[in-house]
DNA sequence: AAATGAGTAGACTAATCGGTATACTCATTG
DNA sequence: CAATGAGTATACCGATTAGTCTACTCATTT
């Protein structure tokens, strides 16, 4: 069906627009634009420019994670090893050309009110890096894996902050140092 | 003189708003209005809405570090106590009604252009925050002052932004717990 | 006394914003 | 065959964008 055809195009002509300028600074025109699709047939999938924001945001949340996890397994076997390769897999992200951060933060940066159904997704998603996260230290056998899972997950945001200001992919090897003495601390055995 | 006067008004009332809405959300006219003061007069004191924003980023920037310092060591004595005082500052700062996230983290993800001086404003205050952590961590005696404050400093940076998107301040004792671990860790003594 | 510069109010520009309207093509389907 | 719905192109809407302009006041300084 082409319905859903011209709906990913938009989506992703969306998706790679706004991260290389913003949300606010990319314009309707130019999402239709370069997606080559009319406005009309934009506002015929979308109602309103928050609509096709929040479709990119979960179109990019169910993909990412997705790839990440996938990324992860495939770097390590074991849950402990696992845990580390997190920092690997982050490491390869922030190394790419086009690496411009974490596409939620800038959404959370940019549309500031909270309760709305931007930053409910953003919510989502950190939610869900925090179950991932969680799953894997639980199976490594950590104590708390909730808490473990807090503290890496602080590590791997901060990194990515950092290695966004700084344009420097090394953060994430900084991270992991830091990850392996909280992993050796939270995991007794 | 009313030419600084005019000066930090527009500074102000610049850095609430760009605070509550966002750069780009907020226009020239909203600044002025509610600064008080004539859009001539603003295009007189900053030749453009780029300055405006680089002038208010280097406000905020010396204003908002020498406030966490001056908390840090009005909270604790010994440099060891001030490394993990620097989370008990920023779960007060996380707790604020107005707290909107980094400034700074929003500002890049506005601008992603790299190289631009709005760019590097935020560079700048985050190597000075490590400046001022590695400071206190060589105090303390670190073995690796530098390894250390870079992993606090990610800590820190990952409570700053999941409070912000999770609207909870106590990322921030999380985050202290974890730098207990990665002290205890850094000064063998 | 004259000149300068910071300030005011407010009109103004060209461009762009999000979003809508008209009039058309064309393939699918009942 | 007729109707429907997705698509095209393009013009348009009122509002707002960043930034400029004229004409004026007023205090300070030379």
């Amino acid at each position: 069906m082409s319905n859903t055809s011209k709906r990913e195009q938009l989506i992703q002509a969306a998706l790679t627009l706004f991260c290389e300028k913003g949300f606010h600074a990319v314009g309707t025109d130019a999402i239709a634009q370069h997606s080559g699709v009319t406005k009309k047939t934009m506002y015929h999938h979308f109602k309103s420019k928050d609509e096709l924001i929040l479709a990119v945001l979960r179109y990019y949340d169910e993909r990412f994670r997705n790839d990440f996890m996938r990324a992860v397994e495939g770097k390590a076997e074991t849950p402990r090893e696992r845990l580390l390769a997190v920092f690997d897999v982050a490491e390869k992200w922030f190394a790419k050309d086009n690496f411009y951060g974490c596409l939620f933060v800038a959404a959370a940066g940019e549309y500031p009110e909270p309760d709305t159904p931007i930053r409910h997704t953003c919510k989502e998603f950190k939610g869900l890096m925090q179950k991932y996260i969680e799953g894997l230290a639980t199976q490594a056998g950590a104590e708390s894996p909730e808490q473990l899972a807090s503290h890496l997950l602080l590590l791997l945001e901060g990194a990515i902050t950092l290695a966004q200001i700084h344009a420097s992919p090394q953060t994430a090897s900084q991270a992991k140092e830091a990850a392996k003495v909280l992993i050796q601390d939270a995991i007794k055995r």
